[in-house]
DNA sequence: TATGAATGAGGATTCATTCAT
DNA sequence: GATGAATGAATCCTCATTCAT
């Protein structure tokens, strides 16, 4: 039962209580995160935020969720059709660069789902994240398997490591770009988006087209 | 750090406290673990505890210096004078190898640093975990910087960034293993070490020559 | 006792509301009861329930109402004329017969009034339940009161004493069959009866009749 | 683990702390006290509280078997040999009688078993609980063992039936003593411990004498 | 050197009830 | 007649740390 009447509020007051919870999550994780903080950031009594959150776990899945849409719908959530390896690492590069764009205008979101991929990793992890966490996972499942079928990505790996690894390069650079984040301009991001791309690239490749 | 005391200890002893420690933050995290636990678990005073450490954190940051001690013996702490390109990826698929063996051998310890590459990544980190992160950095460095005297690893990224890429598909690969080892004997595990070191170098070797 | 409200409620709803704050006072007593719980496992409003019943404590006696008119229903709210000692006992072992049929078909509603005799002996108890626990001793007086009349039951002993022992006697067997419910078939029930009824006999016959 | 560093302290600040948590628990059950108000009243810190005990059960347990034992004490716990039904009444009438004395000096207690033995019936009952319940119930069977080897009590009921029921009316008993403990004097109290024993009988004794 | 008793703020969550609509 | 959003005190329990001995 992921969430209840959160959504009867204002739209006002929904955006300002996800953002306060996310500020929190993002910097702190989730076992880190203390809700009595989020619920009196968010300036709401204590009931009334259980009236609308289960619990905090259930706050956390929504705000991911959100963020999670919102991510995707700017980054394209499903691959459009490619016939070769050549177009396939173009619609890569986009998505790659819109994502990037999206790192700037949303850091915040951008760290959330930092920690979330942490803590996902995590052994002991609740049902809601657990489902969090396969979202995304099949989301990328998606591009790889459309990049295989055109012979862009390498096969002879399992794919849940080609995920795996392709989620910690990505984490990685995110990693670096938020401690960068000052003295990078839009150029700057756009090559980043490059790199980026071609670092996938050179992970993901079949062995011939590498060497 | 007041660690005198606590190395004035009868080995024995100092080992016993360090595994417990290893054990609860290995598996939980350096928030997630309870110092309480820790005292309780490892047979000691809390006095005594707090007479051998500052804090907690002193504790954590305690317990992975040893633990990086005893990788890097294992690893090769510097890497040894080459010449070819050649020979650095051959020492480094070396190191790579007897890293995974060490996977095998000391599971927790294992752990505990994924952990640690996870927590010190996160904004807010004090003093002492980041020093003791900047200590595997700076050996990681040292390699990166005898890859690139010799041609074998690439210049047009920033350092601290292909070093933060470098650790994040090592941590990815981790990540896997550790979520089925229980499916894999040695011969699979060294098979990884190559599929590893491969990776690695995708990652790090100049663009000539990939394509 | 805003209990005209309640009763201009369809009679379905009225039963579907009453039975489920049967189940929850059943299963945790009252304290342990949650008014929310029931409130939303009835599918009723939270302010609807406020306007039929005053308080959780009106409620309960609400349930406990309706399931005592319909056990007493069941058992015989009042004896019937008797002239004898001998005849006085069969009624009683016809009435105990009748009750533990009613054991077998309604066991949330024993747990019910099983729950609310050991409330009822709780010192801090409120009007409501107070009343309703005179309600269950009166009926019993009256009981008690025909068989004094016919020589059938002890005077000896403080009525309200009497009428404890009675009842105290009852509610042991009534947890011992509540525990054992799955084992007894109804001629083992019917037999219990029988014992039941001697047990009463036992405690409430005069001396002579005893030894 | 039942309890800990407690019996370190003061016997004073134990008895303080114990007497306490007695009032608590026998004025309101397991489930209705409160531990906060436990710890406020006893004018300990809430962290001492829980070093002395693991949790709310622990100190349950501990203050119930503390009263045990006072109360076994006085009764006495073991049945002293006997040889003829005569003998066996006349040793139960002499605890009854201790038992009747106790009721007097610590009418607290009482109630704390009274609590207890209801709670205890209650079906999700702890392991703790469940222990200390085991041992009521031990005891009383040694007792009702002797009275059926001299053919003193009769042996056509389960056994654990007729521990209920003997448990039932002596709470019977107890709750309509505790009621009127103000009207009674030493005498009359004398006189009701002879009442019970009669009590114990009739429910208790073979067929045979009881007619 | 070493002990372990003591602290109290803080953790997440549930509660019966009220009241503006 | 009826709704359901909102309340905030209360629940049990854990935490890292201090300090008198």
């Amino acid at each position: 039962m992921p969430r209840k009447r959160f959504h009867g509020l204002a739209e006002d007051k929904q955006r300002h209580i996800l953002m306060v919870a996310e500020h929190e999550f993002a910097d702190r994780g989730f076992d880190g995160a203390s809700y009595n903080r989020i619920i009196e950031r968010a300036g709401v009594s204590k009931g009334a935020m259980y009236y609308y959150f289960e619990d905090k776990e259930d706050l956390y899945t929504t705000v991911l969720r959100a963020s999670t849409e919102r991510y995707l719908a700017v980054v394209g959530a499903e691959p459009t059709p490619v016939t070769t390896a050549a177009q396939y690492w173009q619609q890569v590069e986009e998505s790659v660069r819109r994502g990037a764009r999206f790192w700037r205008t949303e850091p915040h979101t951008a760290g959330l789902v930092r920690s979330f991929v942490r803590a996902a990793a995590r052994g002991e992890v609740s049902d809601g994240i657990r489902e969090m966490r396969d979202v995304y996972r099949q989301t990328l499942s998606l591009f790889v398997g459309v990049g295989q079928a055109v012979g862009a990505v390498r096969t002879d790996l399992p794919l849940d490591l080609l995920i795996e690894l392709l989620l910690s390069v990505g984490e990685g650079m995110d990693v670096w770009v938020a401690d960068h984040l000052d003295e990078l301009d839009d150029d700057a991001l756009d090559a980043l988006a490059v790199q980026m791309c071609d670092l996938y690239r050179r992970l993901a490749a079949p062995l011939q087209e590498v060497s």
